[in-house]
DNA sequence: TGTTGACTTAAAGTTAACTTTAAGTGATAT
DNA sequence: ATATCACTTAAAGTTAACTTTAAGTCAACA
């Protein structure tokens, strides 16, 4: 790794990149999400390709509805793989299965919710058009 | 509707048949999304299979990440479909879009978490085999 | 008769994930 | 010289969705 060549960035510069407010990269460095955030002459908050990635993977996880402090879990366990390869393998076996679920749960209600645009859409032409109302069995069935 | 044959409920069997605590209920019920309930002599809260079917309602909506307001939105819309016909359609439309897209983050990042399985999978293989450690793309590829 | 249990209320507390505020430093632009 | 801008900090505020607490009423049981 040459020092020199190591793209750095400004706080202000990640917000543009990553679309994280300023605050919010604070607030992950205060809980240990976002690490070895180095400093300038002024005090002023360094960052390099790795927080990028990083960000982009707390992102991800994110996405998968994974709460931070598990995914602090997560990083700190890759950092220390060797011994704590059941741990991470534990983590990210559970948090696949909690997200199948909610995906399953989602996946019903949608089902539902679409069961409802076609109810009121055939309720909006009756009352449009003047004719008799359908009952729910009418569109769904 | 036969007054004397309508099944009630206390509070303490409606958490018993719906599985939510009584302080929710009651939070419910404040927040207007639980209505209409009546008291008896000592004041305490009478519920009805209304009451049990309107928050099933709930729990299904809070399936499909629908916040509590635009659950009480949608019932107040409901309850006057004729002059909100259009009201109704553009939410439970939006809402379907919206856990639409939430689903497909989901999906994307449950593909990423079973990669992260496989991943650590070969990790602790090799590790408890003393052979070589796999890389990310050995394994994903 | 007393105490236990189920209910009531209003208000305060909790958790997650931020966001905002207030006060201050330092570099740049007019 | 001054004002503006980007950054800094610690602490307080925000929102959603509850939950807990404290204080009280009422009925049933030993």
């Amino acid at each position: 790794m040459d020092i020199a060549t190591v793209k750095t960035y400004s706080i202000k510069e990640v917000t543009k990149l990553t679309g994280t407010a300023a605050s919010t990269l604070r607030y992950y460095e205060d809980l240990g999400l976002l690490e070895n955030v180095e400093r300038d002459h002024n005090d002023n908050r360094i960052y390099t390709d790795e927080h990028l990635a990083r960000i982009d993977g707390i992102k991800c996880f994110k996405d998968g509805a994974m709460p931070l402090d598990k995914i602090k879990e997560f990083y700190a366990y890759e950092a220390d793989l060797e011994n704590h390869i059941d741990d991470i393998l534990h983590l990210v076996t559970s948090q696949t299965e909690e997200l199948s679920e909610t995906i399953a749960k989602m996946l019903k209600q949608k089902e539902h919710m679409q069961q409802k645009v076609r109810f009121y859409s055939a309720i909006k032409s009756a009352i449009d058009n003047n004719t008799p109302w359908p009952t729910w069995d009418d569109c769904i069935k």
